[in-house]
DNA sequence: GTGGTCTAGACCACC
DNA sequence: GTGGTCTAGACCACC
């Protein structure tokens, strides 16, 4: 678990934090019984206050992605049913972000493609 | 001109403002001497207020890509000589975005071309 | 007559216009007798508002500096008994405000002498 | 840190607070790592808004000089690699622009010299 | 009308 | 407490 966070992104902290754990669980880097860092070795780490990671886990763990039990640290929950339906859907919404970025910046269907390289063949 | 504001976003108003716009002038939609719509207007179309408005005009201009003339509106600058490298680091940056959003999520490079079908042939 | 105004500079645009004719007249470039160029033509010169201009000659006939004649232009008038007073009174004020900031910036007496050339021999 | 504001100056008041901030850090008195009243206690003291000692905060971090760290306030950033060249243009720009004020007001190289005292000796 | 600045007062994330 | 953002409302210089 190797969290950097940028304190000057509009973005708040915790939910910087709350997006890397969720995306490792949905990858699958971080899975069903793997236990978490402590609240204070992760804040520690990425160099916030403990309250900051703590409400993460908590939001993490209203999502139903973490459970957390008093006095023994916080956990992966088994996977729900739909949540490949869900990786896919953000990475989706991920291309589509991309796309409308790249668009409003005035390239074409062909330049992105150069750019990106991938008229691989 | 059409901004809408996402208010529960962690973007601040002004600076999803400042994106919007920045993108169109990026993108060319924008251009040289064309003119912004005035504080007052655009701050009721987005539904801020308008000191709002006044502090992604004021950042647009401290960027240069605008100017503001007192009593007479606000307008689109000349391009700049680096604008269209901006431009292009813009889209890389994008890129790089999705593809570690894609990859965090644990899907491969397979994967990513079928589902954002780009491997047509 | 010719004036140049920052119309991004927080001096207010009149204010520059009031400041170039009083130095012009102190300084002796603009002589008792000699006439001001008509308001519209200034204001097009300087490219600003005839209002503009018309408030600077307001402020600098209410100074006793120029006076106007309805229908016939603006002169600037006969200097006052404490011209003279007032013409060093401005000097040493600008020397004050250039040893303030040079100091302020942490360059001492020598350095000051040195970097203005000003040790010539 | 000793601010007064001239509020009938035409230079706006979060201007006057960047200028005087700007030139204390680039002359040496305040040093990296030292820290910045508070934005509430600096606005008490220079009698204005704190919005509009935010307003400086914020142009001083735009320009690299300072940065600030909610909850825990608004530090001296280490000097960049040119802020020696900036001092320098500085004072060059200072100077010039005193001597342009002389010589407009028709003083000669010499009268200069002697009321400025600096042909002592 | 138009941009620019300011005050008073509020709420937020984080310490 | 501390910086950051925002609204409501005001006034200014200039058009």
């Amino acid at each position: 678990m190797n969290i950097t966070i940028d304190p000057a992104s509009p973005v708040p902290a915790y939910l910087q934090i709350v997006q890397v754990i969720r995306l490792a669980i949905l990858g699958g880097r971080l899975k069903e019984g793997d236990q978490l860092p402590p609240i204070r070795e992760l804040a520690s780490l990425a160099k916030v206050n403990p309250n900051t990671v703590g409400r993460a886990y908590g939001d993490l763990e209203r999502e139903g992605l973490i459970e957390g039990r008093v006095g023994s640290g916080s956990w992966i929950r088994p996977p729900g049913e739909n949540r490949e339906t869900l990786r896919r859907k953000l990475l989706t919404a991920a291309w589509n972000e991309f796309l409308a970025k790249a668009q409003a910046l005035g390239f074409n269907q062909d330049e992105i493609h150069r750019l990106t390289g991938r008229n691989e063949r």
